[in-house]
RNA sequence: GCGGGUGUGGUGAAAUUGGUAGACACGCUAGACUUAGGAUCUAGUGCUUAACCGCGUGAAGGUUCGAGUCCUUUCACCCGCACCA
């Protein structure tokens, strides 16, 4: 005897307990069955905790895990915590509390909140980045990044040493590295340097390298930010201005990897929205670098530029150099001094929001100074204009004003030539470029009549021979800085001697821990809060490195560290690692695109080059679900206070919104909220709500669709009897800042898990973008409560049977089976619900009591719904946990028909539908529908033009 | 501006190779039962119509016996990048 309704709290609650106890979802790192790892994208634990937007990847994960597991895989599912980070740090400096507390606490109120869900994970590989064991690791990858150079020729990174052995013979002259510019040396020469001056040169070749850059300089978060940390000029955290600054930095050559980062993008299955935003920003062009000889310059040098379109080059009628061009200064000519030396200072000065938010606004001046073009022997005029960008290809670049947008735009300014050399029948030239690389050349020497792609090769070929420049590809793809001037991170494992030679730490002397500090804030010169401890900064051996490593670093590799996350020896072992391979299947969101995906890509191809791990990719398969937004509710106050009280109106009786200011409300204030058909409102309760809630408010009058409140007091216009208050409702994130999140603890406790896992899975595809809506969520608890029923009667007694199967019922079964498996592969969830429902519906419909039937349907419904499946399941007997039990095998022979309800369509359209048996020929089929009475009916008489059959499919009569 | 994506009932959506558009749910309407509930069950529900007919997948063309699906043009919205030569 059991409960006789289903009870979610009770069995979800013993389930959760009971796979706890068990360790059920333990995973060994041997076993004669395949292996298959299923990842989620780890969280940040952030102070908010979950929303219900977050366990959307999760559930899809774990349903794909335990369909796994049920399919004859030992299945990989860990999940853990990427806990360094700024909020922890931020939070530290305004409470002086420990990051390492807080992230604790909040990783604890994370984990009660997974737990509640019922996933599947293993949580004894959890990880934390901020874990010394952890971070201890992640040292020792930077350690064999500074140690590692890489070698263009075998296409790989190789150590160092083997560099140096090669100075050491031959100098640098046969060395083809990635990475900056070095003067050629001989063996002779490299042996007389000075250790500074060898350890300079080596930096140009290490892929963990100290440089002087511009940084993002965030002044108020006393930090550097990453590119992608900046949104528009304003920082992404926080918004604040960001400046160029000028500082030394740790830095990470991914550069090197850019062909090997685009070209492994073929051999992975992830979303094309994705591999197109990483193709875009490595930006991979290919093209030539051309020399254009400075005229009369006393040093006789060449203006080196790069273009993709080498076949243009005979319509180049001006360069332009970037303002901050290392020549700049030097080509601008006394007597252009006073413009271009204004201009070059103005655009400097210029920050980046204001360099970004004025691209139409073309800006520029004449230097003085001319370049003799290579191919015609003209004079053409240099300018410097901050279109030009000092970071990309040679910062130099020939303007072809006929063939380029940009440069056409900056001819007509300043009223250059435009020289058409491909030819366009369409438009002229003068009034706007023609960009579009088809079409043949003109006006153009040895180019004339050549297609555009033919040019480009015979103009290279041309410029190669002459040797004028070269063929060259170039990336927009930067080295990633690698330093933060902040606490809460990981410490770089480095020391700088008195000359300032920086040396790594021993392997034994991982992990570098972080040290207790008095303040967390940032000292302001741009220093660490690390840099503030002597006793810790100064050691014998020399000075500390006091950054610590950004936020990516840990995330980089994560995944590897749940194969084997307790060795100590190495960061995981090669039978684990050999065992698991890559990640099978990759969750979560798109945000991650050019950051941690990119990093990830690119430490699995360096510890695929150190014969760390066998294969260069680390995630075969990505799916990135969708965000899942609330509502957000806001009411609107009017600007100008009215006798010194604040004014709230009614959304309906706003007319000019310039007059008003939209002010949040908590959610939890307003009726009807997340109703679409119905507009939310406040009524006399919502109104008590806020004004406690938002103290500044108290006395605030509320102008209503049916009166006003004052002070608490409704004023009814007419009879109305309580106030309306409408307020303004719109789709926007789920985040803390708009008082709308949603604890999925709560939809636990009222729905319970399986419902919750089940309606996230049922509003929609998984890729999709969609607003949280809980009107729906009733139809899939009644769906639990209807599959509850089909195995428990009203006084509690378990129904199924061994009676005989119907065949009905095993047709409902099989077809199930088939449909959820294919779904389940091809990752589209929602309509596993569906057809859940539909299996359901029809078993009650046929008053189903087969046992074998329905706990085959309870295994196939188990991935989904695990807590009600695992209950029910054991209700039949069962002692083994249903995540064991087989996935049940699909029977082609119980939904072979032998007729088929035949719709006819007469021109297109369907009129009616005839029984037919599947046995008959074209031409029976024919016959049989020519001879139907509803046929004859809408023949008329007549004798049809064509009839198509396709059997087993559809009849179509064309009259 | 460039790249990627999405447009289907009142709502979330389905339709996997071109073959009955709207499955499955929510909501709504009517009814049954009743311990009166936000429970359960039954029927209906794209638009239009008394019914038949007709119309219907953002818009306009096209291919086809047949188009949500393929092709051309176009509009709207979302995401990413943004002077990358």
């Amino acid at each position: 005897m059991s409960e006789a309704h289903y009870n979610h709290r009770f069995i979800e609650h013993k389930w959760q307990q009971n796979w706890r106890e068990r360790k059920l979802y333990r995973v060994d790192n041997q076993s004669s069955k395949p292996g298959y790892y299923v990842l989620d994208m780890f969280p940040y634990p952030s102070g908010a905790g979950l929303h219900v937007g977050h366990p959307l990847g999760y559930i899809a994960s774990d349903i794909v895990s335990r369909y796994k597991r049920q399919n004859g895989f030992n299945v990989l599912h860990p999940m853990g915590y990427d806990a360094f980070g700024l909020p922890a740090e931020q939070y530290a400096i305004q409470t002086g509390k420990h990051p390492a507390e807080t992230t604790a606490e909040n990783i604890a109120r994370y984990r009660s909140q997974l737990d509640r869900i019922g996933f599947s994970f293993d949580w004894s590989r959890e990880v934390r980045t901020c874990e010394p064991d952890y971070y201890k690791w992640t040292q020792w990858i930077f350690k064999q990044l500074f140690n590692h150079w890489y070698n263009i020729k075998s296409n790989r990174a190789e150590h160092i040493d083997n560099l140096v052995a090669i100075f050491e013979n031959e100098g640098n002259i046969n060395v083809a590295h990635a990475g900056g510019e070095v003067d050629d040396f001989i063996a002779e020469e490299w042996l007389h340097y000075n250790k500074r001056q060898k350890e300079d040169i080596l930096q140009h070749y290490r892929l963990a390298f100290i440089h002087e850059t511009t940084v993002n300089w965030c002044e108020e978060l006393g930090t550097v930010l990453a590119n992608e940390e900046v949104k528009d000029g304003l920082s992404e955290r926080g918004g604040y201005p960001v400046i160029k600054k000028p500082m030394t930095q740790w830095f990470l050559r991914i550069t090197a990897y850019a062909q090997r980062l685009l070209d492994g993008l073929d051999a992975i299955d992830w979303s094309d929205s994705i591999k197109e935003i990483q193709r875009n920003w490595i930006g991979r062009s290919e093209g030539a670098t051309v020399n254009f000889p400075i005229h009369n310059d006393t040093a006789g040098r060449s203006l080196e530029i790069f273009t993709t379109r080498p076949d243009t080059i005979f319509g180049a009628t001006f360069m332009v150099i970037a303002p901050e061009h290392e020549w700049t200064a030097d080509l601008i000519h006394a007597d252009q001094a006073d413009e271009a030396s204004a201009y070059v200072e103005w655009a400097k000065n210029r920050s980046e929001r204001e360099r970004m938010s004025e691209v139409k606004n073309v800006t520029g001046a004449f230097t003085g100074s001319y370049c003799t073009h290579p191919f015609t022997g003209k004079q053409v005029p240099i300018y410097v204009a901050d279109y030009v960008l000092g970071g990309y290809g040679t910062g130099a670049i020939m303007a072809v004003p006929a063939h380029d947008s940009r440069d056409h735009s900056f001819a007509k300014k300043f009223n250059l030539d435009i020289i058409q050399v491909i030819e366009n029948d369409e438009a002229d030239v003068q009034e706007a470029s023609f960009d579009a690389k088809t079409g043949k050349c003109i006006n153009s020497d040895f180019l004339n009549g050549l297609d555009v792609t033919i040019a480009i090769k015979e103009a290279i070929a041309f410029i190669d021979d002459k040797k004028l420049g070269k063929a060259q590809v170039n990336f927009k793809l930067r080295d990633a800085g690698f330093g933060r001037q902040r606490y809460w991170g990981e410490p770089i494992p480095v020391i700088f001697d008195d000359d300032n030679i920086p040396s790594l730490l021993g392997d034994n002397d991982l992990p570098l821990t972080l040290p207790t500090v008095d303040s967390y804030k940032p000292t302001g010169s741009g220093a660490s809060p690390l840099a503030a401890i002597d006793d810790w900064v100064n050691t014998p051996q020399g000075r500390r490195e006091t950054d610590t490593m950004p936020g990516w670093a840990g995330s980089s590799w994560y995944f590897l560290r749940y194969m084997d996350p307790n060795n100590d020896q190495i960061i995981a072992s090669n039978d684990a690692i050999k065992y698991w391979g890559q990640v099978d299947f990759y969750v979560g969101g798109a945000e991650h695109a050019t950051g941690h995906l990119l990093y990830s890509r690119f430490w699995t191809k360096f510890l695929s080059d150190i014969n760390v791990l066998p294969f260069d990719e680390p995630f075969k398969k990505l799916v990135n679900q969708g965000m899942i937004q609330g509502i957000v509710e806001s009411i609107y106050l009017r600007k100008e206070k009215i006798d010194g009280k604040s004014h709230f109106v009614s959304s309906g009786l706003v007319d000019n919104p310039a007059d008003f200011t939209q002010i949040p409300v908590h959610v939890d204030f307003v009726t009807d909220y997340k109703k679409t058909d119905t507009p939310s409102f406040l009524n006399i309760d919502g109104i008590r709500q806020f004004k406690e809630w938002r103290p500044e408010y108290s006395d605030a009058v509320f102008e209503c669709s049916n009166g006003k409140v004052i002070d608490g007091i409704f004023e009814a216009d007419g009879d109305a009897i309580e106030p309306i208050c409408y307020t303004k409702s719109e789709i926007g994130k789920m985040s803390k800042r708009w008082f709308n999140v949603v604890n999925p603890d709560d939809i636990c406790e009222e729905y319970g898990a399986d419902t919750l896992r089940l309606y996230e899975m049922f509003l929609g595809p998984l890729e999709d973008a969609k607003p949280w809506n809980i009107s729906g969520i009733d139809g899939v608890y009644r769906f639990l409560k209807k599959t509850w029923k089909l195995f428990v009667d009203k006084e509690g007694n378990y129904i199924p049977n061994a009676n005989p199967a119907d065949k009905k019922s095993l047709k409902t079964l099989h077809a199930t089976i088939k449909k959820v498996s294919e779904d389940v592969q091809r990752i589209s969830l929602n309509t596993c619900v569906s057809t859940f429902m539909i299996a359901v519906n029809e078993f009650t419909d046929q008053k189903c009591q087969n046992k074998e039937i329905l706990d085959q349907f309870l295994i196939v419904l188990s991935p989904f719904a695990p807590h009600i499946a695992e209950e029910l399941w054991e209700m039949g007997g069962r002692e083994e946990s249903i995540a064991l039990a087989t996935w049940p095998s699909f029977d082609e022979k119980h939904l072979v028909e032998d007729s088929k309800n035949y719709p006819i369509s007469i021109n297109g359209k369907t009129r009616t539908n005839i029984e037919l048996s599947l046995s008959l020929s074209k031409d029976e089929i024919e016959a049989a529908v020519l001879q139907d009475a509803e046929v004859q009916k809408w023949l008329d008489g007549k004798q049809p033009k064509k009839v198509i059959v396709v059997p087993g499919r559809i009849v179509n009569l064309v009259v």
